[in-house]
DNA sequence: GTTGACATAGGTGAAAATACCTAGAAAGAT
DNA sequence: ATCTTTCTAGGTATTTTCACCTATGTCAAC
């Protein structure tokens, strides 16, 4: 019996998967987490074989969770289930110790071939994501290093929210009772520190990070 | 028995809800629809008495779709299904004519309840979701009016898509091969037909839209 | 055939973002 | 105790955004 622990912040995805799940033989769905800190607190006490990982996930993301959970213990095999075919995702989450990579768009049938692949120790990608590991591979590209919330400072996460949420940063001083260039100065530190050099890069990059959504 | 029609991108929460929803005693699922105008088709040709609609759909979204089916049939009961408490989303579907608004975070058990709700003509609203529509019935707030890229033409919606990627106006000029100037043109004029005044909000537009991903 | 929408692009100006610099106070770590 | 990090904030300079304006050629619609 493979035992699992399903991963992810909506409530009616996890439903919908233990429910799928409980349909295939040999395969226990034994716990639920709905953010990052609950699954790697869940894979501890549990030690489920098997952690289907959502990547988008509020507070600690999938990517973060994922090496901290393999991290203590690499015989859990993680399961990436994520929306994007996204390669920075793909190569992140790999490298953080993920052995499985499905889209939401596939069919629960590849999701649950691809917990078989894995309890087996062996790798499993959706066909639409196999290409850049193959390419990273035979390219020799070395991938961009991972970018993650854990670089910032709870203050410059702060800033980033609401930078990502259309404020300037007059309108950000304003709200957090701190000068303009106080706001300038923690959008210039984070932005060396994630290597982003506008607005644009800094939204996007605070949404897949759950820090607010679309 | 009443007949359900599930509009989902994502084919496992698709096969996940159906899964859930064949154990309730009087409901059948009679199709699924993976965008917004395959579940236009789909409700023309099977007319369900329900239909389960996410809202973020590439294509055509759920709001726009809503408004089209209901706006032919409004027989037919919506039920948006959605990752996002934001109010604009629900007072634009609600609008729309969709007769419920159940989060993703929510559990299945709410959506059963939901469903049920709204076959018999009444409105369900999850509550996270339902103080919106107080506020603004006690305020008599007027809601935003739906902003959506059919607002734009293909010239700006490329534009979009690019300056949400994190290119500057000379970047994407050199791109396109036109001026820079028209660059600007082209920014300001979207801008303006969506009300917006950053590239933090064009970001999150066009990733809420499709043009682009996170 | 005129109207209107669209893509193109130029001008002007204020505001904001981007990118450097320095620097002090406070808090935590070795 | 010293060192580092963080938060704070000021200076300076360049580039970009944002918000108006006008204007021309094209093309489809009426």
């Amino acid at each position: 019996m493979t035992t699992i622990l399903i991963a992810d912040d909506h409530r009616v995805v996890r439903e919908g998967l233990r429910t799928l799940l409980a349909q295939e033989p040999g395969m226990e769905v034994v716990g639920e987490a709905a953010d990052g800190h609950e699954v790697v607190a869940a894979a501890r006490t549990l030690q489920p074989e098997v952690i289907i990982m959502d990547i988008a996930m509020p507070g600690l993301n999938g990517i973060e969770a994922t090496r901290q959970i393999v991290g203590e213990n690499p015989a859990i095999r993680v399961v990436a289930l994520s929306m994007y075919a996204d390669r920075r995702f793909v190569t992140q989450i790999l490298r953080a110790g993920a052995l499985g990579y499905v889209l939401k768009e596939a069919a629960f049938e590849e999701l649950a071939r691809a917990i078989q692949t894995v309890v087996s120790g062996k790798p499993y990608l959706s066909p639409a994501v196999a290409g850049f590991v193959v390419e990273e591979f035979v390219q020799q590209v070395s991938p961009a290093p991972a970018k993650s919330l854990a670089l910032l400072t709870s203050r410059e996460q702060e800033i980033l929210k609401l930078l990502a949420e259309g404020m300037r940063a007059r309108e950000i001083a304003q709200e957090l009772s701190i000068g303009q260039k106080t706001v300038e100065a923690h959008r210039q530190n984070l932005m060396n520190k994630l290597d982003m050099h506008s607005i644009a890069e800094l939204t996007r990059f605070a949404i897949r990070e759950g820090l607010t959504t679309v």
